[in-house]
DNA sequence: TATGAATGAGGGTTCATTCAT
DNA sequence: GATGAATGAACCCTCATTCAT
């Protein structure tokens, strides 16, 4: 399998910085290449065209997004918890990969819809552990077991999700791990059971 | 002024169709002037370069936002009431118009920083009207008046965008109009004083 | 006729300045008119295309300088003291007007190998005249009998020609007419007959 | 180095032959890359851009006029014997090839100033070679000693330069090495110290 | 596997010219 | 005669992808 291969993993570290500083539209293939180190047609081993590789960037990230958010799943204490260390990893680990950050959040936008459906099946299985969360939280009395799970979740990933974009074009001006706390303060407001 | 002329909306208008329909790098400067029923050229005598297109597109659409937020404002009974009204017309005015749906929370986003840099700048004006809701709020007893509003409008605005979002993307499938009742009814829970 | 009608001369003097500005292939029409005080389509009832203004304007400035040499050699005492005034007039006229000899002998040249024969039939007169004083000189014992008229007349005018092009290549930063009487020297001593 | 690559001197002939064939403005890169049998992009490997050819075109060619007229200076008698050679020399490189004749003489002019200066700029070491000889002369009494060596110069590459245009510009009527002797004879009787 | 020279399709923009007023 | 808005043909250059080595 490729993803085994060194150069695989290589490559895509070195898309994420190249795309991070010259935008999607100015990384040329050969940047990529260049930043890591192997020739133009050697990407073409490991990934089918441009796209595969914002793709396999994307699935291989979200990789980790999606473990700790398993390990957390096992570890929290409730709903609430559960949430409350999910957006503080989701933060964390944003916040120590600007690169990343500025990939995720504004690179990977700059597709067409056909990228983009991609994308959201990627992103499909961290956002089914969030309905997860938000379900238990609904069935144990911590949410409010009325709401729309679908909104529930659109309410909390938008919010994350505007949270950091707006850290991210503001050039990581201000600290995002500060927010962190009201973030959660206010999320936590609306979804809990009155 | 060139946006008096009528050559000026027509080609706005041709653009936020043929733009939805084959999104934003599909879209050839001919093909808008196909659509608009002009020369190429043509489109260079109201704007710019391509780029000044889906600037001037989206300065004009926002007008018609924030001009009804600016009643709004002026007609709600509190704050509550004016975020609520934010909400239905927000909804409303693109439950009307998918094609510019489709332009604002896809193919807007198919942009450089610098591009994007620009569109938040226009967007400043609504976010600041949205601003003036949530301080009234927080003054008068109806939010929580300890909340960081930076932090408020991101939920707000950040709801709002990705429960449209996923709306399109997912081709329209469903009533965007029937979420409009959750999204206010968590909002509100969230930001509310307890 | 066209030419005796005022905005004919007019167009030909804004053409003169705005290509010696700009150079001929950044003078847009509109420039000329702009320059010239009239509207785009105003040039298209006096000349013919764009080209052709190039051409009108040098058969009129050539106007002068064959009416010039025209008198030159009718009060000339001989063909030395003829070639001798020829020189003088020529180097005179566009040492006075700057503009003028940026156009013909620069941006003139910027014409593709058409427009470069209309030219040349233009200058035709000029040379004949400049031939007649030749053939005097050699009737008369002034000049070489049995030199080759085109071949003497090639020389006069490549020398000419060169000398004043390497003074607007070289920004004006020297007097041409510094050099007339080292160019008639070393013609007529070419020409002379030993 | 690229002009050791056997495809920068065949994209250089190919230039030649296309411009002089249909002129600076008529040659689309495409049809210099159809001439010379490469892929339009492949120009781009080899050439910075359109002007480039050029430039780089006459660099290469004016390299044969330079090592030429090397030779000559070394071999020759005297300065009169130089110069004779030297003209004998440009006349029939040219004379061999009246694709590259239309190029110099009718082409390249067709340029920009700032793209003359260049070209001039390359111009220059054939020049200063030429004054060298010149100055060889004045000194060991051929020439006169008084004459200006600019205008003696412009003098001997204007009368050369305008004998072989006008011989272009005549569709290579004649026989532009019949007119070597008598150009010779004129220019030397022109130098000559009496 | 790895290379990198070669390919060639594709499009935003300019501007000379026209023509309805 | 005079206007100037509208036209639309034309082209340089980029860059994702291929393939012979």
């Amino acid at each position: 399998m490729n993803r085994d291969k060194p150069k695989y993993m290589q490559i895509i570290e070195a898309a994420v910085i190249a795309i991070a500083e010259n935008g999607y539209h100015q990384t040329q293939i050969s940047k990529i290449a260049k930043q890591a180190g192997v020739a133009d047609g050697t990407i073409y081993l490991y990934f089918k065209n441009k796209e595969d590789i914002l793709i396999s960037l994307f699935k291989e990230k979200m990789r980790v997004f999606i473990e700790n958010l398993e390990e957390i799943i096992q570890t929290g204490a409730n709903a609430s918890d559960k949430l409350s260390k999910m957006i503080d990893n989701h933060f964390s680990v944003l916040a120590n990969n600007k690169h990343l950050a500025t990939v995720t959040q504004l690179e990977l936008r700059q597709s067409n819809k056909e990228l983009r459906l991609k994308i959201n099946a990627i992103l499909k299985e961290y956002l089914n552990l969030l309905d997860n969360i938000l379900v238990e939280g609904m069935m144990n009395g911590e949410f409010n077991p009325t709401m729309d799970v679908r909104v529930a979740r659109q309410m909390v990933f938008g919010t994350i999700d505007e949270t950091i974009t707006s850290w991210v074009m503001n050039d990581f001006r201000y600290s995002l791990l500060d927010n962190a706390p009201k973030v959660k303060h206010l999320l936590l407001n609306g979804l809990k059971n009155n």
